[in-house]
RNA sequence: GGAGGGGUGGGUGAGUGGUUAAAGCCACCAGACUGUAAAUCUGGCGUCCGGAAGGGCUUCGCAGGUUCGAAUCCUGCCCCCUCCA
């Protein structure tokens, strides 16, 4: 591998100690927030990021070029439903996944392994790897950490992830644990094989595990930390668990991890999920939360989300968003959105889309200036006091209601 | 004028004596969605009281009737559709 192929450089803040630094604390440790520029064979992304996900190699609805028109530097795709359809060696054929769905810059493919989580129904698991069923045709295939890379490496992903066990928030500690050390021993299965395949252009994370038990992060984080991966990420989270436990992990894991590679928080993406998680010292994050919500009709705004399918928007003139820069803000009412959804035409899901995307890459690229300029905690209290979380202010208001209810 | 078919909850459409406040679908309302088996899923949906459990009232074109009991059977009326003239 060469320098120029992969490099992730920190710019700020710029306190952080250089490598060699003395220090009697052993390695120092950081979690602030912090901006980078992340290099890759098919080019730059500037941190802290959002990657929209492709999981077929398609941002569902949206064109590569909308997804770039929104802001996006990097997607993610995933190898095994890539594996499955078209198949590796296809989309290694066709050239490679960027060339082959059209996209201009890098590419971060998921290996897999959440598919063993999110498809539990259909697979079954040992030290040895993942037996799947195709929810396509039904067939069995293995998953192995080999496979898992092999996959990565036809299909040409600019970073590879390693084969992980991903585990559902409520497991027993034992479970946990038992995910925990398979991770690590697939993480240098994943490690070797990658090492001895001679595709150094592809940079291959590990991912930490180990639930919400911070015993476990800890020692997962050591133990990923201690094996030369090129970023790390952190599994396993926003899978049931609350916020203030996600936020604590995240924080914790990061503080672990070497400050020089970039960070990459999985499958995390709320809005407010982001700028906590930034805060934290996150510098990448993928989530399918805000095209999958535009989709039905959640659209994100600076007051909170909003669900465009209401009928008080029938007859919105403006748009979802009047501060919003977004193709669909810039040409579009919220009425025509509305109207869209509820009659189910697909240029609504679109338009949803593109805003959501800009939406979450806008308030990544709001961050990384904040943090430039040393103003990120402004910013974060700024963002807290106009964004309320629908979930949360539901839940506050049928709190209300039912106590309410109850005193009269 | 003749022959036949039909009128069910916002729409569509099952249901032909009790298990029916009445299937399913649509519409509508509410909620969910975080490394995408998702343009998906869940709940509500006559009305009134209740936090709920539950209870009251009113419904199957209209009016009578038969029956312990009717959306379902009988009679009359009103309306719609198809075919023939």
């Amino acid at each position: 591998m060469t320098a120029n192929d992969f490099s992730f450089d920190v710019i700020t803040p710029s306190e952080i100690p250089a490598p060699d630094a003395d220090s009697d604390n052993g390695p120092s440790q950081s979690n602030a927030p912090r901006a980078g520029e992340l290099r890759t064979p098919h080019g730059l992304m500037l941190t802290p990021a959002f990657m929209p996900v492709a999981t077929q190699a398609s941002v569902k609805g949206l064109a590569p070029e909308e997804v770039r028109a929104a802001g996006a530097q990097m997607v993610l795709s995933n190898a095994y439903h890539l594996y499955l359809r078209p198949g590796v060696d296809t989309v290694d054929r066709m050239g490679g996944i960027q060339h082959f769905m059209g996209w201009e810059g890098p590419v971060l493919t998921d290996s897999g392994g959440f598919q063993a989580f999110s498809m539990g129904a259909l697979r079954r698991m040992d030290d040895n790897g993942i037996l799947f069923r195709s929810h396509i045709d039904g067939s069995e295939h293995f998953l192995s950490p080999e496979v898992a890379t092999h996959n990565q490496h036809q299909i040409g992903a600019d970073v590879i992830m390693c084969l992980d066990q991903c585990i559902s928030f409520g497991a027993t500690r034992n479970e946990v644990t038992a995910a925990m050390e398979r991770t690590h021993r697939w993480a240098e299965q994943c490690y070797q094989h990658h090492a001895a395949s001679g595709k150094g252009s592809q940079a291959l994370f590990g991912i930490v595990q180990g639930g919400t038990f911070e015993d476990l992060r800890d020692a997962s984080a050591r133990f990923i930390a201690d094996i030369q991966f090129q970023g790390y990420a952190i599994g396993g989270l926003a899978v049931g668990e609350s916020k203030a436990d996600m936020y604590q992990t995240t924080g914790q894991v990061t503080a672990l991890l070497p400050q020089d590679k970039p960070r990459y928080l999985m499958g995390v993406g709320s809005p407010e999920d982001l700028v906590e998680c930034v805060a934290r010292g996150v510098d990448m994050f993928d989530c399918v939360l805000p095209t999958r919500v535009a989709r039905n009709g959640a659209l994100f705004t600076s007051l909170g989300r909003v669900d465009i399918t209401k009928a008080r928007y029938l007859e919105q003139r403006d748009p979802v968003e009047n501060d919003c820069d977004c193709y669909t803000c810039r040409n579009y009412t919220a009425g025509y959105l509305c109207h869209l959804f509820r009659a189910k035409e697909m240029l609504g899901a679109r338009l949803a889309s593109i805003h959501n995307l800009r939406f979450v890459l806008r308030l990544m690229a709001e961050m990384r200036i904040a943090i430039v300029e040393e103003r990120f905690e402004e910013f974060r209290r700024g963002f807290h006091e106009s964004y309320v979380p629908t979930d949360e202010a539901a839940r506050q208001e049928q709190k209300t209601k039912w106590l309410k209810a109850r005193g009269g």
